[in-house]
DNA sequence: AGCACGCCGACT
DNA sequence: GTCGGCGTGCTC
């Protein structure tokens, strides 16, 4: 559905309003750009319209990001694709986040349209008899190019013989089986194709086929033997939106009404909120948000961290929420079935869309809350480099408050500080929801390992023992993946480094190779010390598969294994796995042998997440929190086992502002790929004199390398966070016009 | 002087 | 992203 601007004639005599385009080329090269609106078009025109207007003389495909009246412009808009316009308060967040993150203002607006819109593709309007293509069809600018030559394309486009056509890629089709009209087939004698027919007709005479067999039994062939008596016809239709109709379950409605008052109340007035609630009842609460937000008529929008999380909130919504409303997941695994979503969001046919961050700028006719499950969680934010913006979701969510009105909740029992600061939460107007406190806490001991050179203490052990005779579950938390992180001495402490790095050199394999994660050297493990001689170098840094082990010989039995990549064992009485892992399933006791290597890691913003996962550790054990420790007075751990977040919150804030950290100032990292020289010569002779001032850079520092190129790490840090972006997306500029040198950035990451 | 190549900025 | 201008440096 294009407009077409009929060409010159239509260009009006008197000055046009102008609209100004951010083209969709992913570059911070290219600013918006104003064009001239011709007559025909004018009020199709508008903040939100995506448009086709020209750049070096070829149709290109943009977003209105305003409209201003009386300036002429030379060039003008071409047609406008209706069915792809976006609303323009979701014009206006995309511009905030792009300002707040440095982020090209067209690569944020790609990703509010549909995912996998074809930018580059022409439908034929007149085609040349040279031409091998028809009226109407629709053909990709490769495609054109490689036949054409780029002149003649050009040309062609210039003379109205095709034209820019976007088109969201279609749902995949699917079969549908429907019932002939006056279809009176004798079936007698074929029960499986009778079952068949019967169903089909109790639904209303057309269904996909494929339930129809799945609930049936019957395979193909009783199908095609209905086709063949002329009972049914086979047809392929567009898959719908995958919606589901929500069912208005008694009992699980029942866990929700708890929240509902609050939530009803808080929708009702509107604003931000934190919400502070266990994490097992965080589903509950989302369901009472998004039940308030129904009953105002209005649509919700949750965002979640990861997938599975969507899926099992899509679950409970539907049970919980009154029957009547319709949910729909929106994430990548859906592939291009999501396509049918997005029309279903912007439209207002769906109530609730749960999705993961892809869905956090998704357009909504009827806006009316977005709720960001475990808030602080790195899930979501892409990671710079990647698809997906690095833009963590509660900045979107944040935005899409103030713009559209949205009602916004971030959910955690441990929201991110530079949210939940007092500061912050006065500067951005956010509320806080009462606190929901887990109802039951559950043992804590902290075991002092000063003076011991053990994995384990008699302590650990006894604790796994007795919980394995009493036929209680052990959940075991590793800080790394593999075997060993490093090897160090235990007569003199020294740890074996790599000659070229001088990073710690990681244990491959229960024996060896040391290898060095930057650079890539590697050694055999002889296990003898460099410095004082003794031949007692061992592993540490308690990696998953090691520990696996260790605690299989003290139980004298297997242990199971739980990360991302391999689950193995999983109900074994005690199971070794990855905070993440572990951590979302319940326990009788959780075990964390080596909390230290969280506590005293390095990042800024480490510390933070140690608080979180003691606390998440405790909210997973049942009985038993049992933690090994070389800090046992650290603040973050004496907190965290309690759960009280408010006495971290006043030691480490304190400390964050000492330091010069989110949410105090801003920062941004700069990753650059590229060689030393031509890093240090755009960073320090070019990004360096353009500075404003308060903004401040570090040197450039090698971070390691991405295949044949090395990685460098600058920082810029300010205490405005515009300022900081500026400095930011001109040192993407900066490498995007410099050859052979490409940069990532993200602006206030989780963790530096 | 004439031409190839690569860098840089403009493009609306 | 893509194009053209222009300066550098090489060849005839």
């Amino acid at each position: 559905m294009v407009k077409s601007a009929g060409h010159p004639s239509a260009r009006a005599a008197r000055s046009p309003s102008v609209a100004r385009v951010s083209l969709l080329i992913p570059t911070h090269a290219l600013p918006s750009l104003s064009y001239g609106i011709p007559e025909r078009l004018g009020p199709a025109v508008r903040p939100g319209s995506v448009v086709a207007a020209p750049l070096s003389g070829r149709p290109r495909l943009g977003v209105v990001v305003g409209t201003e009246d009386g300036q002429s412009a030379r060039e003008y808009v071409l047609s406008v694709a209706d069915d792809l316009s976006l609303p323009s308060r979701l014009v206006e967040v995309c511009r905030r986040v792009c300002e707040k993150a440095a982020v090209p203002l067209p690569v944020v607006l790609r990703a509010a349209l549909p995912p996998g819109l074809e930018t580059g593709r022409y439908r034929v309007l007149k085609p040349d008899r040279a031409w091998p293509w028809r009226t109407g069809e629709v053909v990709a600018r490769a495609v054109l190019e490689r036949a054409l030559g780029p002149d003649a394309l050009r040309a062609a486009a210039a003379e109205g013989r095709i034209e820019l056509a976007p088109a969201p890629p279609r749902p995949p089709l699917v079969e549908w089986a429907v019932v002939r009209a006056a279809a009176n087939p004798d079936l007698r004698r074929a029960p499986r194709q009778r079952e068949l027919f019967e169903l089909l007709k109790e639904r209303g005479g057309a269904s996909p086929t494929a339930s129809l067999l799945a609930e049936t039994g019957a395979n193909r062939g009783a199908l095609r033997e209905l086709v063949r008596r002329g009972a049914i016809r086979v047809v392929r239709r567009q898959q719908a939106a995958p919606t589901e109709a929500t069912e208005g379950d008694r009992a699980v409605a029942r866990d929700v009404q708890p929240f509902l008052r609050l939530a009803r109340r808080a929708v009702k007035s509107g604003g931000t909120f934190l919400w502070r609630t266990p994490a097992r009842e965080e589903p509950d609460a989302v369901a009472a948000v998004v039940w308030a937000t129904l009953e105002g008529g209005e649509q919700a929008l949750v965002l979640a961290p990861e997938i599975g999380v969507v899926e099992s909130v899509v679950g409970r919504l539907r049970r919980a929420l009154p029957a009547g409303y319709t949910v729909a997941a929106f994430h990548s695994g859906l592939g291009r079935g999501r396509t049918a979503v997005y029309e279903a969001a912007r439209g207002g046919a769906v109530d609730v869309v749960v999705g993961t961050r892809t869905a956090a700028l998704l357009p909504l006719a009827r806006p009316g809350s977005v709720c960001v499950v475990d808030e602080p969680s790195e899930g979501h934010r892409a990671e710079p480099g990647y698809e997906g913006l690095p833009v963590h979701v509660r900045d979107i969510a944040l935005e899409r408050g103030r713009a559209e009105g949205a009602s916004v909740f971030c959910l955690s029992p441990y929201p991110s500080l530079r949210i939940s600061a007092p500061e912050v939460r006065r500067r951005e107007r956010i509320r806080q929801l009462p606190v929901r406190r887990s109802d039951a806490w559950p043992g804590v001991r902290i075991v002092d390992m000063r003076g011991s050179g053990a994995v384990f203490s008699s302590t650990l052990i006894e604790a796994c023992r007795r919980h394995r005779d009493e036929g209680k579950r052990v959940g075991m938390v590793a800080n790394r993946l593999g075997y060993a992180t490093a090897v160090s001495c235990t007569r003199c402490g020294a740890v074996k480094r790599c000659p070229n790095c001088d990073l710690p050199l990681a244990l491959g394999g229960r024996t060896g190779p040391l290898v060095c994660v930057r650079c890539g050297h590697k050694e055999t493990n002889t296990g003898r010390c460099d410095e004082c001689g003794s031949d007692r170098v061992v592993p540490t840094g308690l990696a998953v598969e090691h520990l696996r082990e260790y605690l299989a010989e003290h139980l004298g039995e297997p242990v199971g294994l739980v990360t991302a990549a391999s689950r193995d064992l999983a109900d074994a009485p005690a199971v070794v796995g990855t905070a993440h892992c572990i951590l979302e399933d319940d326990w009788d006791a959780v075990i964390l042998p080596d909390v230290d290597a969280f506590l005293l890691a390095s990042a800024v913003g480490a510390v933070e997440r140690s608080y979180r996962l003691l606390h998440g550790a405790a909210e997973a054990a049942r009985e038993l929190l049992l933690v090994q420790t070389r800090v046992p007075e650290h603040y973050a751990l004496r907190a965290g086992v309690r759960g009280d977040y408010e006495a971290f919150a006043a030691v480490e804030l304190p400390r964050l502002r000492a330091l010069g950290y989110p949410p105090f100032a801003h920062l941004a990292a700069l990753t650059f790929e590229g060689s030393g020289s031509a890093v240090r010569r755009t960073v320090e002779s070019r990004l360096r004199p353009a500075l404003e001032p308060g903004v401040e850079m570090s040197a450039v520092v090698p971070v390691g390398r991405a295949g044949k190129s090395f990685l460098w790490r600058v920082l810029l840090r300010s205490n405005g966070r515009p300022a900081v972006a500026r400095a930011a997306a001109l040192a993407a500029r900066l490498a995007a016009g410099t050859h052979g040198l490409k940069a990532r950035v993200e602006v206030d990451p989780e963790e530096v």
